[in-house]
RNA sequence: GGCCCCAUCAUCUAGCGGUUAGGAUAAUGCCCUUUCAAGGCAUGUACGCGGGUUCGAAUCCCGCUGGGGUCACCA
């Protein structure tokens, strides 16, 4: 027999959590997502949203959302709404929530101060929590000498928590401004459950008496959150990893309420390439940047859904509804996942790929629709305020232009949804597979609704081939096409021929002979498939576009 | 720095004591090809290190190292 170590009790702990597990799963979940709206809506927001989802819906239970808007200084207008939307957008919907409604409402944080208040002086006076009268100027002072002295302790001192109750009228009654403050407890260690890691342990003397209502009255995240999850009867919190430091105050302010605590389950943060937790700088963070950018929500709520999560044998392309099918919290991987754009654009074109004609139309025209009117957001950034990641700066460049470009063909390309349909069909399946993204129809879509391609003679030329051979190509090119009977189901596979036979005769290879031809129909170099974009743009189009080129070219 | 978490290819990951360590993205090469894609095929690349436990460790335990998070009247 082997008893080593300090791994008996560890062990202990866990095979009684596992033994509860199963119990547990079988239960409703009531979980929630609790953004703050203090800005852009977060990717981290949605990933964490995806997974609570997921758990109430495997359980059968609710998901919500709550709005923490307890800090005024940082409270953004807009951002609520566009939290909704988002999440909407991503088909993350909620079951109760600020805009929806519920039977634990309101879901908004300022909208449930008195009871924080409450709570805060229902521990004051239980003795679980104090006021504390301190200076801001006093907690600086503290602070630095703190560090300057590389203290073991860092944080409060707790001077507060020995006032006497006269000391404490005599503040009061002199209106000094206090907040209220958790005693925590000063030896031994705290433990508190974490659904993936068993148990975690915390010195308790590293802990400080936590703020819990500030001197505005409002409460902390601390108060608010626990007071606003027993009230609305959460059952796991699911939430990322940055919050485990907070962990040991939580457990503290459950015990002090005489509360019980949900289930704890910390996922891993998202990173940026150098591992640090994702952020602004280093990786687009905000979902309208990935809504813009013409992601699809399946696809990115795909790919968050890799992020610490796989599927069995090896899929990695699934709907929402196969993810819950297999989905269970302890197939969490716990290594912080790099967020890789690159992947991401992978797989957004392998669903742009599986849409029908019809259903990538309407995309790309509801896409067309949210970018309209809004060139100028989409204008060239300078040096310095672009991306440092080579790989993200190239990609916000293009996207930027494709943004631009679809946003100023906004009008013609609506119209020629709405009046071509057939046309507009007909093309789908020469660009989707050059797709990766809805904006990066700007470089394959226009050149079927717009011919003022702003040509010149040397455009025509090839590395060695020159005006001159250009011009021969695309006589013989106008030759063919005058003859060709468009309609005909062979005419593909007749042009095709016809122009490698002409191709042979003047010398040039095939790539040179069709190369002038694609940019007078095209207007580029690089294009969708020549002949069967001749064919949907239909001879007198095609003619056109051959003539005024020849015509252009000495 | 204290405390805490984490650790399989460059990246996302499979693996839960016995595998030629599998898949995907990216990269490279070839094929297909009128451009660009998409697609097909192929190649290289990983169990951080050191101790245990065991007949046998990527898998279990400990230590180290490395990375990350957190140390507010922000969330």
């Amino acid at each position: 027999m082997h008893f080593l170590h300090g791994d008996v009790p560890r062990l202990a702990q866990r095979t009684c959590l596992y033994t509860l597990a199963p119990l547990m799963a079988d239960q409703p979940a009531r979980v929630r997502i609790a953004p703050s709206p203090t800005g852009d809506p977060h990717v981290g927001t949605a990933y964490m949203a995806l997974f609570n989802k997921a758990l109430a819906d495997k359980t059968r239970g609710q998901f919500l959302l709550r709005i923490e808007d307890t800090d005024r200084t940082r409270y953004v207008a807009d951002s609520e709404k566009q939290i909704f939307e988002s999440l909407r957008w991503l088909g993350l919907n909620y079951d109760e929530g600020p805009d929806v409604g519920g039977p634990v409402g309101p879901y908004r944080q300022s909208e449930r101060l008195p009871l924080y208040k409450e709570a805060a002086g229902q521990l004051v006076a239980s003795g679980k929590a104090y006021k504390c009268f301190c200076t801001n100027e006093r907690l600086e002072a503290l602070r630095k000498i703190q560090q300057a002295e590389k203290s073991k302790h860092q944080g409060y001192d707790g001077l507060c928590r020995s006032l006497t109750p006269d000391e404490v009228a005599r503040n009061e009654r002199e209106g000094k401004p206090y907040v209220i403050r958790l005693k925590m407890p000063r030896e031994g260690d705290i433990v508190v459950a974490d659904k993936f890691r068993g148990s975690v342990s915390f010195p308790a003397s590293d802990q400080q008496d936590a703020v819990l209502l500030k001197s505005d009255g409002f409460p902390t995240y601390h108060l608010a959150n626990i007071v606003d999850d027993h009230a609305m009867g959460i059952t796991h919190v699911i939430r990322a990893e940055e919050w485990i430091a907070s962990l040991p105050l939580h457990h503290e302010l459950y015990k002090a309420f005489g509360w019980q605590e949900p289930v704890f389950a910390h996922m891993p943060l998202l990173r940026n390439k150098d591992k640090s937790k994702i952020s602004k700088r280093k990786n687009p963070t905000s979902l309208l940047w990935y809504r813009d950018a013409g992601f699809l929500p399946e696809a990115l709520v795909n790919f968050l859904s890799l992020m610490g999560f796989s599927m069995p044998n090896d899929v990695e392309i699934f709907s929402y509804d196969s993810f819950l099918s297999e989905f269970s919290l302890d197939k969490v991987n716990l290594g912080g996942p790099v967020f890789n754009l690159e992947k991401l654009l992978w797989l957004n074109g392998e669903y742009l790929r599986r849409l029908a004609p019809e259903a990538l139309a309407e995309r790309i025209y509801s896409h067309v629709k949210l970018l309209m009117g809004r060139e100028r957001e989409f204008a060239d950034v300078p040096e310095e305020e672009q991306p440092k990641d080579t790989f993200l700066k190239d990609f916000e460049q293009k996207r930027r232009r494709w943004s631009r470009r679809l946003a100023e063909l906004a009008p013609v390309l609506m119209r020629a949804y709405e009046h071509q349909r057939g046309m507009f069909l007909s093309v789908m399946p020469l660009v989707t597979e050059r797709l990766h993204t809805l904006c990066e129809a700007a470089d394959y879509l226009p050149m079927f609704f717009v011919s003022d391609f702003d040509l010149k003679p040397e455009d025509f030329a090839g590395k060695k081939t020159s005006p001159a051979d250009a011009k021969k190509a695309l006589v013989a090119m106008r030759e063919i096409v005058g003859r060709l009977d468009f309609a005909h189901s062979g005419a593909k596979e007749t042009l095709d021929a016809e122009g490698r036979t002409r191709a042979e005769g003047l010398g040039l290879k095939v790539g040179d002979f069709f190369a002038p031809a694609r940019v007078a129909i095209t207007g580029a170099r690089v294009s969708p498939p020549l002949i069967e974009s001749m064919i949907v743009l239909g001879p007198s189009e095609t003619l056109r576009r051959l003539d005024r080129a020849i015509a252009l070219l000495p």
